[in-house]
DNA sequence: CTCCATCTGTCAGTCACTGCCACTTCTGAC
DNA sequence: GTCAGAAGTGGCAGTGACTGACAGATGGAG
């Protein structure tokens, strides 16, 4: 076992702890009145020592809401070759739909939720975030299709459309429907992705004019 | 002419002149460089005056790049009743491309995209406002489905993916293509628009599956 | 002229964040 | 064990965005 090896983790644990420090303080007096000072002398180290685990106090915060990019990555990645990029994304967000329901990620968003209403700054640094989590996706969507169909610059736009589309139905009903049971949102989900599917074929899937009497397959 | 209208005036002047003042600083020196002291120095006003006229450095910044969202929502409007959202909208963004082309709008867009290059949070703002402005636009879209097929939450929530994939497929081309003519990034756009068009016949447009063999009718 | 509202500058202060320096601690080489 | 060097830490001064409080200027209404 190297020893830089042990720095890191014995560095990822304070880390850990200055996060955990710091949330109690966002949950129960707030995300703007608590300053860098509060956190650092609660956690026994110096402001200055803060800015050295942490560039910001922004990164704090988003260190313990950031979004898991590579699941979904990998998730895609694990699809079968063939697959058209719309079916693709929809398999790859089933078991990341589940987790975000199950877990007590809901408690925690709540929390999040509120941050972002009264500090307007930080909504807008998580919109940044979902942008290049986003982004990241449509390029592993797109290194498929490069694999299948060749290097063709149109679909790598269409695919960064599709994913915009369906995050945006996700964040949407989020939003829009906190208070309705899992269930309904689910369905709420499903309709809304299935009404936004693109016609074509080589994107949306196979069997496009059938399926629109059929169900998704989504769940 | 009441005197507090001719105050606004006045004030909106001033304003103007700030702008225009700090847009060249930006412009020449950059815009994390250049202080708020500089600006208010230049202007021949104090520190303290300018938070007056602006609540914040990035408020300057913004107020010469704002995005036209009462052009477009009237655009929409403006549409015949029963049309479906999605031409609507392809119809409302027909005369707001020509300005983003023909305007000396690129030049100042090239410097926005170079500020948002080497300071990220002015890039987390933009993202802020441009779901706002995308909120607004799918608000719109979602009044006028709601006076020709009632109140349906299902709806407003692929109207706002909708919305989301348009602005989409127009950000990634402009960024992906900047260096083509004009002429391949309307075909770009427009090969991407017709490729994310729903397939349903109430929110797509009519004719969807003959409509696959035709050109689409953007331009 | 005077009263009033508004505009403005000055000043002090807060907070996020950085650079610099000195001190400790821990590690590896000998 | 010792010593040189690397890494972690705190203190401190400083910058820059932004705010609140106060006081003087300005400019029209009576």
């Amino acid at each position: 076992m190297s020893n830089s090896a042990l720095r890191e983790i014995s560095r990822q644990a304070a880390r850990q702890r200055i996060c955990e420090i710091a949330e109690e303080f966002f949950a129960t007096r707030g995300y703007d009145v608590t300053t860098v000072q509060d956190i650092a002398h609660a956690a026994g180290i110096s402001e200055r020592t803060f800015f050295r685990y942490f560039s910001s106090k922004d990164e704090v915060l988003f260190q313990r809401f950031e979004v898991e990019t590579r699941g979904l990555v990998d998730a895609i990645q694990a699809r079968p070759a063939g697959e058209a990029p719309w079916p693709t994304l929809q398999h790859a967000l089933e078991s990341a739909l589940d987790d975000l329901d199950h877990e007590s990620a809901t408690e925690r968003a709540a929390l999040f939720r509120r941050i972002t209403e009264t500090s307007p700054h930080v909504l807008a640094l998580y919109f940044a975030r979902v942008d290049a989590f986003q982004r990241e996706l449509s390029e592993a969507l797109w290194a498929r299709w490069i694999a299948n169909h060749g290097p063709d610059p149109d679909t790598r736009v269409i695919l960064r459309a599709l994913v915009s589309a369906i995050f945006s139905v996700l964040n949407e009903v989020e939003l829009a429907a906190q208070a309705l049971p899992h269930a309904e949102r689910r369905r709420m989900i499903r309709t809304a992705l299935d009404a936004v599917r693109p016609a074509r074929d080589d994107i949306g899937g196979p069997d496009e004019c059938a399926r629109r009497a059929g169900a998704s397959s989504l769940r």
